[in-house]
DNA sequence: GTAGAGTGAGAACCATAGTTCTCACTCGGG
DNA sequence: CCCGAGTGAGAACTATGGTTCTCACTCTAC
C-alpha cells in the first residue's frame, strides 16, 4: 500500500495521486479541498485542473490508482502468507490483519467512496464495482488452483466474508470480526473439500 | 421499515425525523440541506433549530431513530420467515433479500454514514457501532436459542456474512451476494451442529 | 533582444448550505 | 382591548470550496 512509480507519469501526476491517496483516504473526498492537494503536492491549482478537468476526474483518476495498487498488494499478500505455508484461501484474512492493524487504517476506500459519491457520479460507481469484481475474481482463480472441486458458491462466499469483515473491522476498530471471518472460511473450506 | 409513531413525540418530530429518513438515506447527509428537511417536513427552520440545535445532532437522532425502526423490521421479518418454517439462522438472509428487492433500496445507512461522517463526530461513530453490536446481540441469541452448541465464534460470523452481503448487495447493485451468503451460512450450520 | 507560450501564486468569482435574525402575525390571559 | 410569548416565512450572514482569472515571471525560438 505503499506509493508506486508508474513509467508513463511525469512526476507531478504522481505526487497528485499519492496526495491524493494520502488525503481522500484520511479524510473522505468531501472532506478535501482541491486548495489541499495543491498545498500538499506541491502542483499549482492551473496544472492540477490541466491534468484533471474537475474533482469528479481527479477522485476517478485516484480510484484508478488505488485500486491497481491495491490489487497487487493484497495478492502479494496473499503469496507471501502462502509461501510461509498458510492455505492460500485463508491467507486473505491474515493480509486484512495486517492491513486493519497498519496505523491510518480507515477501512476499504472504496467502500468508504461509495457512500459519499453514490448519487453522483455512475462512474465512480463503476470503478468501485470493477474493483470488487477484481477481488472476487482472483478468489475464483485461487479456488479453482487449490479447491477445484469445491462448491460454486465459494468464491463469491469467501468475498462476502472478506467484505463484511473489512467493513466490521472500520465499525468496531478491532480486528475480531477478521478473525471470525477466518474461522468461518476455515471451516467452509473443510466442508467443501 | 414504515414511519412508526412513538407516544411520546409530537407530529412535527415525527415529520422531521420521517422526513430525515427519506432523504438522508436517499442522498446521503451531506446531499440534504436544512432547507430540503424544512421543506419537505413542512416544519419551519425555526421550529427545526429549536428542537435540533444543529445537523448533527439532528442527524443523531436520526440515526437514532432509524436504528430502533430497523431492529423491529429486521427481528419481526425473521420471525416471519421462522414462522412459515425457515431456519432461524438462515431467516435474516432472507429478511435481507426482501429487504435489497425493495424499491429505493440502498443499503445499510449507518454504514454509509459512517464514510461520511467518521472524522467528523464520535457520537454518529457510537451510534453506528451500536447497531451493530445489537444486530449482532441478536444473532447471539438466536443461536443460543436455536444452536446452544455451536462453537462460540458462529454469531460474529454471520454478522460478518450479513454485513458483506449488504455491502456487496450495494456495490453489484444484485441479490446474488446475500443469496451467497446465506448458503456459505447454511454450510456452516451445518458443520457446525 | 524580443515576442509568445507556459507557469506559479494567489486573488476572485460563484454556488451552496449551516445558522441566525427580522418582522409581521396569531392567540391566550388579564 | 391589549400585551407578550411563540411562530412562520424567508432574508441575511458567514464559511467553505470548486473553478476561473489576473498578473508577473521565465524560457525558448527566431
Amino acid at each position: 500500500m505503499s506509493p508506486a512509480a508508474t513509467m508513463t507519469m511525469d512526476t507531478a501526476e504522481r505526487a497528485i495521486l499519492d496526495v491524493a491517496d494520502a488525503l481522500f483516504y484520511e479524510r473522505g473526498i468531501a472532506g478535501v479541498a482541491m486548495s489541499e492537494i495543491r498545498d500538499a503536492s506541491g502542483v499549482s491549482l492551473r496544472r492540477l485542473y490541466a491534468l484533471y478537468p474537475s474533482k469528479r476526474e481527479l477522485v476517478a483518476a485516484w480510484l484508478d490508482d488505488r485500486h491497481r495498487r491495491w490489487m497487487l498488494w493484497f495478492t502479494t499478500a496473499i503469496d507471501r502468507h502462502s509461501a510461509a505455508g498458510v492455505n492460500a484461501l485463508l491467507a486473505p484474512f491474515d493480509a486484512l490483519g495486517e492491513w486493519a492493524a497498519s496505523p491510518g487504517y480507515r477501512g476499504c476506500a472504496f467502500l468508504n467512496s461509495l457512500a459519499e459519491t453514490a448519487e453522483i457520479d455512475d462512474t465512480h460507481k463503476a470503478i468501485i464495482a470493477d474493483h470488487k469484481r477484481s477481488l472476487i475474481d482472483h478468489l475464483t482463480l485461487l479456488v479453482a488452483r487449490d479447491l477445484p472441486e469445491s462448491a460454486a458458491w465459494l468464491p463469491a462466499a469467501l468475498g462476502v466474508l472478506i467484505d463484511g469483515a473489512i467493513i466490521q473491522s472500520t465499525v468496531f476498530e478491532t480486528d475480531e470480526p477478521i478473525r471470525a471471518a477466518r474461522r468461518a472460511a476455515s471451516r467452509l473450506l473443510e466442508c467443501t473439500s
